[in-house]
Order: structure tokens, then sequence, then C-alpha cells
DNA sequence: CAATAAATTTAGACTTGTCTAAAAATATAC
DNA sequence: GTATATTTTTAGACAAGTCTAAATTTATTG
């Protein structure tokens, strides 16, 4: 079945905010991710239900079918395969790749999606760290831990970011706090929750809390 | 000026019917091209009259202002770069890429434009042989001429093909006659037109007049 | 558990793009 | 040059997706 560009982007939406498909979400949440109103995600969730996309009963939220959450993580795939592909082949920066893929994760060929996954070398993971499911839809396992629940004295490599804003992208730029880069906690703060960090063995860095929950290493 | 897919594709299509915006083109013809009915197409005509694209008088065909040829041009350049782009670097046939690229060339992105074409060399020329307009708009000067055309004895390089249905490229593939082949023409039957080609100083082979005068040399 | 608050759905309208059928304009033919 | 054929436009309707405002359901709270 071929779906709208509209319908793919309520099902990538309830993926995301049901925490890939496990949680009910609520029809307030949607409308507000895609930036529209929750009548309008109501008429939706109808049509999507009667897709057999979606489980859908009236006041009690939704949760994705087999074949909707199917849908969903092939377009998440080629949303982060694009990313790569801006990233490694095009030389964007992490920070500008977003609403690009926005648009080229709607091009709807599965020849496309498996060469350029090849062409690319299949990658695991995007420039973000999220993780790209592969072919069958299958996410490798990992268990990725932020930045404020690590221990003083452990390390770590920076393996993904938990908020996608451009800002905060482009702050981590900044500092130097790119994928890859092997950081120690040195210190946390009762007071405020900051950390303070070591940097590839050399350079001290504290920053917020805030900004530690949002930076997860492996 | 944003437009929408759908704008785009009206735009594109008058460029093409136009001959590259020369000449008038009639409600009909592009109804015919986008697969549509004339009545749709009016209603689109005065849109496209209101948003300053296209000069359009009742009954009198249209024709594309400045600013709408420079959009269709625009359509047109991320049309080819991404054919290019399939066939160089995924690997698809030249006979697959169209239907593709009439998604990719929607993906509205200056920047994405500009670095594909960048990291595609800067092709002159899509896997068909048709011209990619430059960043400005300008398209490179060369004059085919078609198979047909061609005297006896003389000799060409196989550069485009002025016919793109799948069925064609493919029997083109199955005789080798593929862009950079050389070619002399032997004989031309007075006839039915059918001409014998010398393909490659090697091999012979003799194609109707319907294909010759689709087939471009330089 | 009754009263209020919050979340969700319904009702009705609007936009974009499409269609069929009918009317109007233009082109062709005798 | 009038009749006929073709092309194009108008009129009215429909589907997808959205919105505001009102009604309804569920949740909270004293
Ligand atoms: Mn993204
Ligand atoms: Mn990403
Ligand atoms: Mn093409
Ligand atoms: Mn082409």
């Amino acid at each position: 079945m071929i779906l709208s560009l509209t319908e793919e982007n309520y099902l990538k939406s309830i993926f995301h905010l049901s925490d890939n498909g496990q949680t009910a979400v609520n029809t307030n949440h949607i409308a507000n991710q895609l930036n529209t109103r929750a009548s309008s995600v109501t008429d939706m969730l109808k049509k999507l239900a009667d897709k057999s996309l979606i489980n859908y009963q009236p006041y009690q939220g939704v949760t994705l079918t087999a074949e909707g959450r199917k849908k969903a993580i092939s377009i998440v795939r080629r949303h982060r395969l694009w990313e790569v592909f801006l990233v490694d082949k095009l030389h964007f920066g992490w920070d500008e790749v977003h609403d690009i893929a926005e648009q080229l994760e709607h091009v709807q060929s599965d020849a496309l999606t498996d060469r350029l996954a090849d062409f690319l070398g299949n990658p695991v993971a995007d420039p973000h760290g999220d993780l790209i499911p592969d072919k069958n839809g299958e996410f490798e396992q990992t268990k990725f831990i932020p930045v404020d629940q690590m221990s003083t004295g452990h390390t770590g490599i920076i393996s993904g970011v938990s908020e996608h804003s451009v800002s905060f992208l482009q702050y981590l730029q900044k500092h130097d706090l790119v994928l890859g880069k092997h950081i120690a906690l040195l210190e946390t703060t009762g007071f405020d929750g900051s950390v303070t960090l070591l940097i590839n063995q050399s350079k001290e860095l504290t920053i917020s809390k805030e900004a530690a929950k949002n930076i997860l290493v492996l």
C-alpha cells in the first residue's frame, strides 16, 4: 500500500513518541509534534486505523500495528541513511541535515534505499548516533548511557545525542563534543548537577546537567 | 516563493512542451503530458498566472515568464543531477532512473543541489545525454544530430536520445547503442529509411528510421 | 461523588487539486 | 460565410488535509 507524505509523517511521529512503538500515544502529543491541531490528528487517526496501520480506540490514544510499525521504521531508515549521505558524501554539518532529510525520507523506492545503504557502507548509525534499522527493520542492540548518569572517574566514547536541535548540535560542535570523542567524567556538582569532563585526555570542560543528559556515551 | 510539487510539475511540463520556453503551449498538450484533464489544467494555469510564472491569455496557450522559466530550469537541473547520481554512484541502469528522479527533483534545497553537483563533478549531461543547466540556468551549447540525418560515410559519437521510454532505452542497451559509442553510417535504405551502422568500428547493425531519429550524435 | 479541568472528538468550513458535464470560443470545412 | 468540429473554459462536485468553535468524554480534586 502506498502512503501519502502526510500519512508517513503521522506514522513516524507516532513511532518516535511511543518510544519505538511500545506505549500508547496521545492525540495532543502528535498534534504538538507535527505542529497541527488535535482535531486534525483525530481525523487522520481514523484514516490510519481504517488502513490497519494503527490501533485506535477513541479517547484511548494509539499504538502502531505490526504493519504500521514496519512502515514507520522504513521511513526512519530512509531519513537516517540520507543524513549519512549528506554528511559523509556532501560534507554538510550535522546541524544542517535534518530538514533536508525530512524531504528525502519521503522518496519511495526500495531499490533506491537499498542501493543507497550499500553505497554508504551499510552504516548502523546516523550522524547524530541514532541507530539505522536494517532492511528487515532490525536495530542493532546497544545501550547508550547519558553523560549525567556516568559515575565519577568513568570514561566513554560519545556515540549519540538525544536532543537534535540545531542550537544544541552547534553548541556541541563548538566545544568539540562530537561523535567519537573520548570523555572522562571528572566531577559532578551536587548543587546543580553540572559535570566536568576531560575531552580526549586533554581538554577540561564543564557543562550543565541539561546538556549532560542529552549526550550519550558507550 | 515556494512552489507545491504540483506547481513544479506543471512548470516543468510547460518548459519541455515549449521546447525550452520558446513557443506557446496548449492546454490539451499539458493535460496529456501530466495525465490530467484540460479543465484541471485551466485551473492551474490561472494560479500560475496569478503568481507571474506564466503568461496566460484564455484560449491562446501559455508561455513561461522569466521567473517561471528560471523555476522550471532549476527543476530540470535537479532531475538530471539525480539521474547522474543514480547511474554513476548507485549503479542503476539508464532505463531505471527516471521515475525515481521524478520524486527526487522535488526536494527543495539549493545547498543540496549545488553540493550534489560538486559531488558528481558538475556534469554537463545526464545519463541520456540531456544537458544539465548550471547553477545560473545556462545550458552548454551543443548541436546534436539525429542519426537519421547523418550522411552516408560520416561518423559520430552517440551523445543522447530524444525518446526516453524504458523500452527504447532497453533496446539501445541490448544492441550496445549507449552513450559514448562510435558509430559510422554505412547505408541508408531509401525504401523505409532504415539505416545500417558500424558500431565501434566492429559490429554492423541495421535499425529503423524511427530508432535512428531518436539517437543523437556529436 | 459532584464539580471543575483537561483532553479528545464532532460539526462545519476552507484550500488545493482533481473530475464530469455543459457552455463558450476558436478552427475547419464545405 | 455559415455549419460543424475541436479546443478551451466554466460550473458544480469531490477527496485530502487542515482549521475554529462547540460538544463530549475522561481525569482531577475537594
Ligand atoms: Mn534527523
Ligand atoms: Mn539524525
Ligand atoms: Mn528523466
Ligand atoms: Mn534524463
